[in-house]
RNA sequence: GCCGGAGUGGCGGAAUGGCAGACGCGCUGGACUCAAAAUCCAGUAGCCGCAAGGCUGUGUGGGUUCAAGUCCCACCUCCGGUACCA
């Protein structure tokens, strides 16, 4: 019984599609377009992960699908090579990342070709390309040349940025100063991300619990100057757009998450012009007064400290206040008494990394400075503290502490003796809750009716929040306001493999930076990277292109001396818009041609992982709506519908055990049977048991079976794939055993696209039992194949055949719409199923079969479409259509219920009405003899589908 | 803690509120074979029964409905994300 031999029809269909350039996309759609995108895989040393053909085989099926469908179709593939592993292999091996990057592209091209994906190979590109990258490095011009206009919600040019009257009449140096302020690229001295076992900052999103992404290494805090993009600017926006997209609620709501938007209120507190101390009544009647008159102003006035809260309903609540040890009034504000211990305290949080803070979150710590503030509410002093549980990056970096209803103030309230006041009276509460409230008990954070705030009383939260900021602001003393998670995007890394930064720091005459910068003009694009032997990170901020040739390094325009910025791009950056480089991938006039960019944006199908639900595509969508606002694409989003790919895990391991004892099986448990194989299914879990105990005992050499015992449980589980666990399944393995249609058939009939799911070698072997009976239907059974089998023949279907073509039809085409692959495969496993029992094989049932199986199993369908006597590939061959009048059966079965439980079945006429179909059942003598005797008392009919009979 | 998602045979999984378990794996029996593999045929949720058939079943407990895997309420478990964001 031959299998067919993928092994050389595989390769043929995949030759044959580059010789003919079945796949090249035509320059401008005709009719529908798809643009179908796979997330670009980074060029690992260890090659593809069966993880990757299961977003790009769901893919490759819709673009085959809507080829034939008459769409035109863009579907591209390439490299983001840039990044830290290829430089850390660099290193290691001393060539040059280039090298590396471009061995492992090579090996990820041969196998991506090997799978057979419908790729247009013509607009490959990589992100380390000298041609992609010196447009990466144009829009990061454009960034630079772009300040946002928060009045009309867009970037506007730079030059058009407003100048105020006093900055322009400070010259040309202010000027140039206040528009380095506002350009959405700018320069900044601030914390950061420092990863020293790296050698290179990171961004907030790298960092995780304290440790960095890629290697889990330590990461501590320290100030450096830094690229950054202003990203918050578009938080607004990058939130609202998210309604109109076609993406999962889940991955949404994370982007949303992590924007993290809330509305709320600032609020000044009065600490006194003079501080550190504590003001008096009389200094502070006079703020206020004029604070009454002149507003609220943009920026806190000496004497105030500004808060952010989501709570100004909990004003009266306010006890003290804490401001970050990063604060800028922290010095200000501590009087000499307590001037040692804070200073102590703000050191030691400055070297603090992430992980100390987080794992010592539990106790909150904190130091007072001596000084007090007025509560602009009650007029009550308030003690202001130092702590480290309040952010400097987040809101004003000061907080209004309201003990009894925050958590976290409570905790530091209750830890330093600082006093709570309920202000607030929650609902339906029990008279313990209401004691816990007045005695302080508990923070009690939900929404209830105000109290013990004088005039407000009475207000529930919402009306109270309203009051409030409409008060505030009356006075001059707060504002309604909207704070976001968001942090901007710290966008330089100290690292050799990336984009160089395009800008020049202009240098004074004893070779110093003297602050001016200048761009290296669009023209002169792209900024390559140097030739540099060594370029290992040395655990200090001094990025290695600093120990670029001096050629590289400097440059004189007009007579000036210039040092590059030595600093590079993360690897996001590449990744940030390759998709629109896809559409025109070779012109070296501009990023991208207008004319195909709007005939081919947006995106309209995205597949990856899920693991960049935050990164890769909020950055993405922020750029993109940079490159809109500057008038360079013509959507607002990049991309409409995303889908996310679940995870595949490992082979599933069994462990079982004895559940009285909890002890590992032993061989004792298993005795020997007849033939040496686990045999018995009556035994429940016992053939699992058995391979368990089998596996227990093999290391004796020895097959054993396990008797019926009810005490022995059998546990499975799969686990992720790993080196460690070396449960990694190899992709030229499977294909070197199986074929690449058996990979791809199985990756999509596994289960739901989006579902998380094990890896089963059985379950290849059993798709691929299913190419191999599709080709027996079709091939005569002769080793040398490549012969009609004799009972495919010219003759019509009859109509159950034709029934069941076109029911497949259907359904297949259905499932391809929405994504069911599972489901489309199981039809096609059916009608094969139905037709190898068939002794005649009508040749259009066979040919449609395999156009509908050509999007899944490419190879073989275009082999088998040759077999039958066809010349040119089917790629374009029109979709097959189902006819409607064929999906339907002349008689149906009817399910008939008494009081809701089967108890028959009744067949009729498709289309029978209620009276008809109820007739029947009637009739049915089962049915008639179990109602014999029973009063109806209601009958439910719905035609065609069930009668239930309600009986008493 | 908080926020998502999911719990269905021995396993992966199907199922617009309308016959639970499609399809595949595994297993059992049979055919072919000296034998094995491959292939083909039949069976396969559990329990009772020679059978016809009956009863029980979609994580647990309630509810809505003629009818619930599906809808509502409470809870349990697992997976993923996130964590002092005021």
């Amino acid at each position: 019984m031959p299998r067919y031999n993928p092994a050389q029809i595989e390769l043929k269909w995949q030759q044959y599609w580059q010789t003919n350039r079945t796949f090249a996309t035509p320059r401008l759609p005709a009719g529908k377009k798809l643009y179908a995108l796979d997330m670009f895989p980074y060029p690992s040393g260890d090659g593809l992960h069966v993880g990757h053909p299961e977003g790009y085989t769901a893919t490759d099926i819709v673009c085959r699908f809507e080829r034939m469908r008459g769409a035109s179709v863009l579907h591209p593939m390439g490299f983001d090579a840039f990044g830290l592993p290829a430089e850390e292999h660099a290193i290691r091996t001393g060539t040059p990342p280039r090298v590396g990057t471009e061995k492992n592209i090579d090996n990820f091209r041969r196998q991506l070709k090997m799978l057979g994906f419908s790729y247009d190979w013509d607009r490959e590109l990589a992100t380390t390309d000298p041609g992609y990258f010196r447009w990466t490095q144009w829009i990061f011009l454009l960034l630079y040349d772009t300040w946002y206009d928060s009045a009309n919600q867009r970037g506007q040019p730079i030059a058009e940025l407003p100048i105020p009257a006093d900055v322009a009449a400070a010259g040309s140096g202010a000027i140039s100063r206040y528009q380095d302020e506002h350009r959405l690229a700018y320069e900044s001295e601030a914390p950061v991300n420092w990863c020293p076992a790296l050698g290179t900052v990171l961004a907030n999103e790298e960092v995780i619990g304290g440790l960095s992404e890629r290697g889990g290494h330590p990461v501590v805090r320290m100030p450096l100057r830094q690229w950054m993009l202003r990203i918050t600017a578009y938080a607004d926006r990058l939130e609202k757009d998210l309604d109109g997209l076609d993406w999962s609620e889940s991955i949404k709501k994370l982007q949303r998450d992590w924007i993290g938007r809330s509305t709320g209120a600032e609020v000044d507190f009065f600490v006194g012009a003079a501080a550190p101390g504590k003001p008096s009544p009389e200094e502070f009647a006079a703020w206020k007064s004029a604070r009454a008159k002149n507003g609220y102003p943009v920026k806190p006035d000496a004497g105030a400290v500004r808060v952010y809260t989501t709570r100004p309903d909990t004003l009266f609540g306010a006890t003290y206040m804490v401001i970050a040890p990063e604060h800028p009034l922290v010095e200000r504000l501590t009087t000499p008494d307590n001037a040692q211990a804070i200073k102590e305290y703000c050191q030691r949080a400055a070297t603090k990394s992430d992980l100390d803070r987080t794992e010592l979150a539990k106790t909150k710590t904190g130091v007072f400075t001596g000084s007090v503030a007025i509560n602009p509410a009650s007029g009550e002093p308030v003690p202001v503290w130092v702590a480290d549980y309040v952010l400097s990056s987040y809101g004003t970096g000061a907080i209004m502490a309201v003990p009894a209803h925050d958590e976290r103030d409570f905790e530091f309230a209750k830890t330093f003796g600082l006093s709570i006041i309920p202000v607030v009276n929650p609902p339906n509460q029990s008279p313990e809750d209401r004691e816990a409230l007045l005695r302080g008990d508990r923070a009690f954070t939900v929404d209830g009716i105000a109290i013990n705030s004088g005039r407000y009383d009475g207000l529930t939260t919402a009306e109270f929040k309203q009051a409030i900021a409409t008060d505030l602001s009356a006075k001059g003393l707060g504002r309604g306001a909207v704070n976001y998670k968001l942090r901007d995007w710290l966008f330089s890394r100290q690292r050799f493999w990336g984009e160089p930064f395009p800008v020049l720091h202009e240098l004074d005459e004893f070779g110093k930076p003297n602050g001016v910068k200048r761009t290296v003009p669009a023209d002169q694009l792209p900024v390559d990277l140097p030739e540099l032997a060594d370029f290992k990170p040395h655990g200090r901020p001094e990025p290695p292109l600093a120990k670029a040739p001096e050629s590289w390094l400097y440059v004189t325009i007009d007579g000036r001396r210039y040092r590059r910025e030595t600093n590079t791009m993360p690897q996001w950056a590449g990744s940030c818009w390759y998709f629109l480089r896809f559409i025109d991938p070779r012109n070296d006039q501009r990023m991208i041609d207008p004319e195909l960019e709007k005939a081919w944006m947006p995106v309209d199908l995205y597949i990856g992982g899920a693991e960049h639900a935050v990164l890769h595509l909020l950055y993405s969508r922020f750029w993109h709506k940079v490159l809109y606002d500057r008038g360079h694409v013509s959507t607002v989003e990049p991309f409409q519908k995303l889908v996310n790919q679940g995870m595949i895990l490992g082979e599933m391991e069994f462990t079982g055990y004895r559940k009285e004892t909890g002890g590992w099986l032993t061989a004792a448990d298993v005795k020997l049977n007849a033939d040496g194989k686990p045999t018995d299914r009556k035994t429940g879990a016992s053939a699992v048991a058995a391979r368990v105990a089998a596996e227990v005992v093999e290391k004796q050499g020895e097959h054993f079976v396990l008797t019926a015992d009810p005490s022995i449980r059998v546990e499975s589980r799969a686990y992720k794939m790993s080196k460690s666990r070396g449960n990694v399944v190899n992709p030229d393995a499977v294909v070197k055993e199986y074929g690449a249609d058996a990979l791809r058939l199985y990756e999509m009939f596994m289960g739901p696209l989006e579902a998380t799911k094990p890896w089963s070698m059985s379950g290849v072997n059993g798709v691929r039992g299913f190419l191999d009976r599709v080709w027996r239907m079709i091939v005569a059974d002769r080793i040398e194949g490549m012969e009609l089998n004799a009972a495919v023949q010219d003759v019509p279907t009859t109509a159950e055949q034709n029934r069941l073509v076109h029911k497949t039809i259907a359904a297949v085409t259905s499932n391809c719409e929405t994504l069911s692959f599972n489901t489309a495969i199981a039809r096609m496993m059916e009608f094969t199923n139905y037709f190898t029992k068939s002794d005649v094989r009508p040749r259009a049932a066979m040919e449609t079969l395999i156009l509908l199986l050509s999007p899944f199993a490419p190879h073989l369908a275009e082999e088998l479409w040759q077999i039958l006597g066809h010349e040119r590939t089917l790629a374009y061959e029109p979709w097959p259509k189902a006819d409607p009048a064929l999906l339907i059966d002349e008689s149906v079965e009817v399910p008939v219920q008494i009081n809701g439980k089967l108890r028959g079945r009744i067949v009729v006429p498709t289309g029978s009405d209620a009276a008809v179909t109820e007739a029947a059942a009637q009739t049915d003598h089962r049915i008639t003899e179990l109602l014999g005797g029973k009063t109806i008392v209601k009958v439910v009919v719905v035609p065609g589908r069930l009668v239930n009979f309600v009986v008493r």
